[in-house]
RNA sequence: AAUGGUACAUGA
């Protein structure tokens, strides 16, 4: 059984959602003869991997067919889908539904829904889910509040967020560097450079070992405030550490370059690039 | 120790 669910799980992970899905449709087949049913796991794991490839009709579709067995994963996995596939409306509607199969929605379940509400624009209804949860005595988890920071965030409410992770230490909950870059990026994005390096080092003073992303938010952050020397600097900063710039790195710089008119430099670095 | 959620760029 479990060494089944590994292989399923092997398979959909390195795109062979089909070999998966026929591997199930075989044990259904064959049920009782050499194998047991498949189990909401398995199924669980073949509409996770349809999801992933955006074969969410499908995901849905196998999910009518095992919706008695289905559980609260499932509905995550789900939910999940719908709304990176801008089916933020399903999404929702499906959260809704939980209660009547008399499943009830965890931790996992409301921060994906939180997360594809924010990334659509719906921030305030992703903020009132947020404090539902938490009436509903779901505590949150480092994912589940490195989510809600990006939601303040990206509602221009970088404050907000640094008023969470100040909440966060003074709980003892550690930050990790997802939730320090997150509020990093949140300060970029509003042009508040001094408040973002700020960040910076308290990531760093917490014993947090700067990697690319680090960089290339701070750089991105003087990029868009056409502050590109302080760019450049950190990029070399960067390479001193020994960390590799990606492809964003270098697509955020020469972009930068390019639009104050520093176009031989940002062909330097694009030659740079390919090698 | 089989399954689900979180951070960065450009472009249409």
């Amino acid at each position: 059984e479990v060494d089944c669910g590994s292989l399923l799980n092997e398979l959909c992970k390195s795109g062979n959602v089909d070999e998966a899905r026929s591997l199930i449709r075989w044990m259904e087949e064959y049920e009782g003869e050499r194998f047991g049913k498949p189990n909401t796991i398995m199924y669980n794991i073949i509409i996770d991997g349809l999801c992933k490839e955006s074969r969410v009709n499908e995901a849905l579709n196998l999910f009518q067919e095992i919706i008695d067995i289905s559980d609260v994963i499932t509905f995550s996995i789900l939910i999940d889908g719908l709304c990176k596939n801008e089916r933020t409306k399903e999404a929702h509607d499906m959260f809704e539904l939980m209660p009547q199969r008399g499943i009830q929605p965890d931790v996992f379940t409301y921060s994906s829904l939180i997360h594809g509400l924010c990334s659509c624009g719906q921030g305030k209804e992703a903020i009132r889910l947020f404090n539902e949860m938490i009436d509903h005595d779901i505590s949150p988890d480092m994912p589940a509040l490195n989510i809600l920071m990006d939601v303040l965030c990206k509602q221009e409410m970088a404050k907000e967020g640094h008023k969470l992770l100040d909440l966060m230490i003074q709980r003892g909950v550690k930050p990790d560097i997802i939730t320090f870059c997150t509020l990093m990026d949140g300060y970029c994005l509003q042009g508040q450079m001094k408040e973002a390096v700020n960040v910076f080092d308290s990531m760093v003073d917490s014993g947090h070992e700067p990697n690319v992303y680090s960089y290339n938010i701070l750089i991105n952050g003087y990029s868009k405030d056409r502050k590109l020397d302080e760019a450049k600097q950190l990029f070399e900063d960067m390479h001193r550490k020994g960390l590799t710039p990606n492809t964003i790195t270098y697509s955020t710089l020469m972009d930068g370059l390019c639009k104050v008119g520093r176009v031989v430099e940002a062909q330097e670095l694009f030659n740079e690039m390919q090698t």
